[in-house]
RNA sequence: GGGCGGUUAGCUCAGCUGGUCAGAGCGCCUGCCUUACAAGCAGGAGGUCGGUGGUUCGAACCCACUACCGCCCA
C-alpha cells in the first residue's frame, strides 16, 4: 500500500479514535489469565467547561505508561470517572449561571448541577478521546451515580460500625461564603496585611489591662483573658474579672503557660472562636460559649452595635467605637498567615455545630507505615505525604452543609436522638427525601419517629474510595479479588494531602491494605511564564485548540518530555517539535514500506552496518524498557527520539539505500540483510513510539506489512531486545564506518559542495584494535562496499592518511581519514 | 519560621549510583534541491553548570552555608 505524500493528522486521528472504540481495543477482559494492571484514574472534578494543556500533561503521562503495560501483555483495567458530586460542581454552577442556591429549592439546584455535569462530562469525554486516553469507557463511573453513592454510604456505615465515626457539636472550620464546615485538607494558606490592635480592658479597681488582637470584631465573643503565671507584669491578676469594652460583660482572667511572654502585653483575649488556640482553651477550661458570628458570616444580635454586619464592616465599626471612646491604645500594621477555603478564598472561621468526624489522629503511625509500603515515583514525593500526616491536627470533618453530594445514611430518633442506620440492602438512601425503611425502630428507646440528617458528605468521602468503587466493593459483581489493591495511582502532586491521603486512610480502615501499589506523581503544565493555567488569569490554553492546530500526537509528545514529577512550561514550539517527529515518521514509512513489501521477510542479517544499527537498537530497547518499568517515560522518549532521528534516519538509512535500491549490483544477500534490518528497526521504532504517539504509529503500522495479524499496534507486543540479532565485532566496525562517512560529509560541507559530490579516494588510517576491527574478514568487505556509495568515493583503502591534503579524525577514536577529491 | 522542588547554551529542558557530562530541541550563523523528508541534510558559534567554602586524585553531580524562583505547611 502506498502512503499519501502528506500525513493528514486531523482526519487520521479521528478515524482511529472511532475504530479503536468500535473494535474495543482498550477493554478490560475479566476472563483473561494475563496479569492485571489496574489504574486508579483521577476522576476530574466538574469545575470548568474545558480542559487545558496542563490537564493533558498529567493524564497523558500516566496514559503513556498504561499503553506500555498493555503492550507488555497486561490485562489493563483502566477506568475513567468523573468526580461530579460536591462543592466544586456547586461552585461551578453558581458561578457559571450566576445563581444563588439559597434563593432556590434544593431540588431545583441539584437538578441544575446534574444537568451541568452531564454537559461537562460529555465535553471531557470528547477531549479524552481526542487525546487518545485509552481507558475502557464501559468502566465509567461518576461519583454521584447510584453505585458510588451506595459505596460511599457503605464506607460511612462500615466506619461507623468500626467505631471510627463520631458526631459532635464542636467547633469546626467554616466557610462563610459556601456556608459549610470544612476539613483541614480544604484549607489553603494566605497572607494578610492587617492591624494588630491594642485594646484596653477594665480590670476593676481602676486597673487597666491591654490586649493585642487582629480580631477586634470578636470583642463581643470574648469569654476570658489569659496571662502567663510567670509574668511579673500581671502578678495577682489571675482570678479577677475583666470588663469587656463596648459590651460590658465580665470575663474571668485565667492563667496559661501557653501565653507568650514576649508577644504584645502578655495579656491574651480568648473568644468564641478566633483561632485554634481559642478552641483549645475553650475546651481545656470549659469556657463559656458566646457565638456572635452566624453561618453566613454576619454578626447576630449578641454582637450589639455590629449586628447584621459582615466581618470586615464589623471590624471597622468596632475600631471606630473603641477609638472614639479612647479605648484603642494603638494599631500596628502586621502581616500574618491565615487559612482560607481553597475553593473560594474566603477566610476560614470557626463555628460550633453538630458535625460528623472520622477519628484519624490516633492512627497517624499506621498511616505513615502505609506511606512506607507504597512505592512512590518519584521517591521524593513521599515527603509531602509524611509531612501532611505528621501535621494533622483535626479529625476529618465529613459533614457539609451543602446540597449536591452524597447524603448521610442516617436518621435520628425523635425521642432520644439515637442514630438510625439502614441495612446495606437499602443503600443508597436519601434521608432528606425518604423516611427510613419500613418498620425501622430506634435501637435504644424503640421509638418509630425519625428526623433525617440534612447534611451531605464531604466530596472526598466518595473520592477516597475510588479503588473500592472500581473494585465494586461488596457489590454483587465485586471484582475486588482480581484487581484490588490497584496497581497504580497516577495523580498530580498537589492532591497528595487530599486524594492520596484520604484513599490510603480508607483502604487502611476498610480492607487493611494499601489502595494501590505504585503512586505515579506528575508535575503541572505551566504557562510560558511558569504560572499555573487558570481561567481567571486568562492564560488558559485549551486541549482542543492545540490538538486542532498540531494534532494530539504532537501534544502528547510535549507531555512525554516532562520529567516525572517536574513541572513543565508550555510552549507551542515544543508541540511543533512533536509534529516534526510525526512528519519524519511518516516520511520514513513512505520510504520503507515499498521495500518491505518487495522483501516479504525471511532474510538474515549479515552485513556489518546492519548489525551495527541493530546493536544500537538493542541497547535502545533495553534502556527504554528499563525506563518504562520505573515510570521514567521521558527518559525512554529522549533516547528513542535520538536513536530514531540521528542514528537511524541520518546515518543508517542513508547508508542502506544503496543496497536497498541496487539489489542486482549488491547481491541478494546484502539486499535481504538491509531489508531485514530495516524491518526490525521500523517495527521496533513504531512500537516504542506507539505509547507516545498512538495515532500516527497505528496508521503506519496498520498500513504496512509489519501489521501481520495484529488488530492494532497498541495490543501488539513491545519489542524484545533478546530477539534482535547481535554481533559485537560488526557493531564496532559499523560504528567506525559511520565515523568515516561523517568525515567525507564534513569535507564536502566545509568546501561548500553538495553531499553527492564524488571523491576520488578515502585513505583510512587505523592502528591496533581499531585496525583489527575494520579489517576483520567477517566485516571488511561489507564495510568497504557500504562506504563507497555512502561517501560517494571512487575507492577506499587503508594507508597513511597524510598522503591526502585534507585529514580528519574520526570522533571518539584514533582513526584518521584522508580525503582525496576528484 | 520549617519542608519539598528548581536554578545547566538566547529560550525550554536532559544529565541515573561523583571520572568521554558539558548535552538535546528550538533560535542563531554557513553551506547543500542528496530519487523518504527543504517541516529536510551537512557543518558551526553559544555555558568557568546561581554564589561561597569543603570532601576527593577528580564534582554540574556529595557536604555546609548562601541568594533567588515555585509549591506546601506553620
Amino acid at each position: 500500500m502506498e502512503l499519501p505524500k502528506n500525513y493528514n493528522a486531523a482526519e487520521i486521528e479521528l478515524k482511529w479514535q472511532k475504530r479503536w472504540d468500535a473494535d474495543r481495543i482498550y477493554s478490560y477482559d475479566p476472563a483473561s489469565n494475563a496479569p492485571v494492571y489496574s489504574v486508579d484514574t483521577p476522576p476530574p472534578t466538574v469545575s470548568a467547561d474545558t480542559l487545558h494543556v496542563g490537564h493533558a500533561l498529567s493524564y497523558t503521562q500516566a496514559e503513556i505508561v498504561v499503553r506500555y503495560r498493555r503492550m507488555r501483555g497486561y490485562n489493563i483495567f483502566y477506568p475513567m470517572g468523573f468526580d461530579d458530586n460536591g462543592l466544586p460542581t456547586e461552585r461551578h454552577v453558581e458561578k457559571k449561571y450566576k445563581v444563588d442556591r439559597r434563593k432556590m429549592s434544593r431540588a431545583e439546584f441539584v437538578r441544575m448541577c446534574l444537568k451541568e455535569t452531564t454537559l461537562v462530562e460529555k465535553t471531557y469525554e470528547e477531549l479524552w478521546r481526542m487525546l487518545a486516553i485509552s481507558c475502557d469507557w464501559s468502566l465509567l463511573y461518576t461519583t454521584i451515580d447510584p453505585v458510588c453513592r451506595r459505596i460511599s454510604q457503605r464506607s460511612f456505615i462500615d466506619l461507623y460500625r468500626k467505631g471510627r465515626m463520631y458526631r459532635e457539636d464542636a467547633p469546626s472550620m467554616w466557610c462563610t461564603l459556601c456556608t459549610t464546615s470544612l476539613a483541614q485538607a480544604d484549607l489553603e494558606d494566605a497572607n494578610e496585611t492587617s492591624g494588630m490592635h491594642d485594646i484596653s480592658f477594665d480590670l476593676g479597681g481602676g486597673r487597666e489591662g491591654v490586649i493585642s488582637t487582629t480580631r477586634p470584631e470578636l470583642l463581643g465573643a470574648c469569654v476570658a483573658l489569659y496571662v502567663n503565671p510567670a509574668d511579673e507584669r500581671h502578678k495577682g491578676l489571675a482570678g479577677k474579672k475583666a470588663k469587656v469594652p463596648v459590651y460590658g460583660h465580665e470575663v474571668p482572667v485565667l492563667e496559661s503557660e501557653a501565653v507568650s511572654l514576649d508577644v504584645g502585653t502578655g495579656l491574651m483575649m480568648v473568644c468564641t472562636f478566633g483561632d485554634v488556640e481559642d478552641i483549645r482553651k475553650w475546651r481545656a477550661d470549659r469556657l463559656e460559649t458566646r457565638a456572635i458570628l452566624d453561618r453566613d458570616g454576619t454578626f447576630n444580635s449578641l454582637a450589639g452595635p455590629i449586628a447584621g454586619m459582615n466581618v470586615a464592616a464589623g471590624r471597622k465599626e468596632i475600631l471606630r467605637i473603641l477609638e472614639s471612646s479612647g479605648l484603642l491604645r494603638g494599631t500596628k500594621p502586621v502581616e500574618h498567615a491565615l487559612n482560607v477555603h481553597e475553593r473560594c478564598g474566603t477566610t476560614v472561621e470557626f463555628l460550633k455545630a453538630p458535625q460528623w468526624f472520622i477519628r484519624i489522629l490516633d492512627i497517624k503511625d499506621d498511616l505513615l507505615r502505609r506511606g512506607e509500603e507504597l512505592r512512590w515515583y518519584p521517591a521524593f514525593m513521599k515527603t509531602n505525604y509524611d509531612h501532611w500526616v505528621n501535621g494533622l491536627s483535626w479529625d476529618w470533618c465529613i459533614s457539609r452543609q451543602r446540597y449536591f453530594g452524597v447524603p448521610f445514611p442516617v436518621w435520628y430518633c425523635k425521642g432520644c436522638g439515637e442514630v438510625l442506620i439502614p441495612g446495606d440492602g437499602h443503600l443508597p438512601v436519601d434521608p432528606r427525601e425518604n423516611p427510613p425503611p419500613e418498620g425501622s425502630r430506634c435501637g435504644k428507646c424503640g421509638g418509630s419517629g425519625f428526623d433525617p440528617e440534612m447534611d451531605v458528605m464531604d466530596t472526598w468521602m466518595t473520592s477516597s474510595v475510588t479503588p473500592l468503587i472500581n473494585a465494586r466493593w461488596r457489590e454483587a459483581d465485586s471484582r475486588i479479588g482480581s484487581m484490588y489493591p490497584m496497581t497504580m495511582r497516577p495523580q498530580a502532586f498537589e492532591i497528595i494531602r487530599t486524594w492520596l491521603f484520604y484513599t490510603t486512610l480508607k483502604s487502611h480502615l476498610h480492607t487493611d491494605s494499601l489502595p494501590f501499589r505504585d503512586a505515579m506523581i506528575s508535575g503541572w503544565g505551566l504557562d510560558a511564564k511558569g504560572k499555573p493555567f487558570s481561567k481567571s488569569k486568562g492564560n488558559f490554553v485549551t486541549v482542543g485548540e492545540i490538538v486542532g492546530k498540531y494534532s494530539a500526537d504532537a501534544l502528547r509528545f510535549w507531555a512525554a518530555g516532562a520529567s516525572l514529577g517536574q513541572n513543565l512550561r508550555f510552549f507551542e514550539d515544543d508541540v511543533k517539535a512533536g509534529q516534526k517527529i510525526a512528519v519524519k515518521l511518516w516520511n520514513v514509512a513512505k520510504f520503507s514500506i515499498p521495500h518491505l513489501e518487495k522483501y516479504g521477510g525471511g532474510g538474515a542479517v549479515s552485513e556489518p552496518l546492519d548489525l551495527w544499527i541493530l546493536s544500537e537498537l538493542r541497547d535502545l530497547v533495553k534502556g527504554a524498557t528499563e525506563s518504562f518499568e520505573k515510570y521514567e517515560y521521558s527518559h525512554a522518549k529522549t533516547a528513542l527520539e535520538r536513536f530514531f532521528w540521528t542514528r537511524f534516519c541520518d546515518n543508517y538509512l542513508e547508508i542502506s539505500k544503496d543496497r536497498l535500491y541496487n539489489a542486482d549490483a549488491r547481491g541478494r544477500a546484502a539486499w535481504e540483510s538491509a531489508c531485514e534490518a530495516l524491518r526490525t528497526c521500523l517495527d521496533s521504532i513504531l512500537r516504542m513510539f506507539a505509547p507516545i504517539m498512538p495515532f500516527i504509529t497505528e496508521e503506519i503500522f496498520m498500513s504496512s506489512p509489519l501489521r501481520g495479524g495484529e488488530r492494532s499496534i497498541h495490543v501488539s507486543p513491545w519489542p524484545d531486545s533478546g530477539k534482535i540479532p547481535f554481533d559485537a565485532d560488526a557493531a564496532s566496525a559499523g560504528s567506525l564506518a559511520v565515523g568515516i562517512i561523517s568525515c567525507a560529509r564534513r569535507y564536502k560541507t566545509e568546501n561548500h559542495v553538495s553531499l553527492k559530490t564524488r571523491l576520488r579516494e578515502l585513505i583510512v588510517e587505523a592502528a591496533g584494535d581499531e585496525l583489527q576491527i575494520l579489517t576483520n574478514p567477517k566485516c571488511m568487505d561489507g564495510i568497504m562496499k557500504d562506504l563507497i556509495p555512502a561517501a560517494q568515493a571512487g575507492s577506499v583503502r587503508f594507508g597513511d592518511a597524510g598522503e591526502a591534503k585534507t585529514v580528519y579524525p574520526v570522533e571518539g577514536s584514533g582513526v584518521r581519514v584522508g580525503i582525496v577529491p576528484e
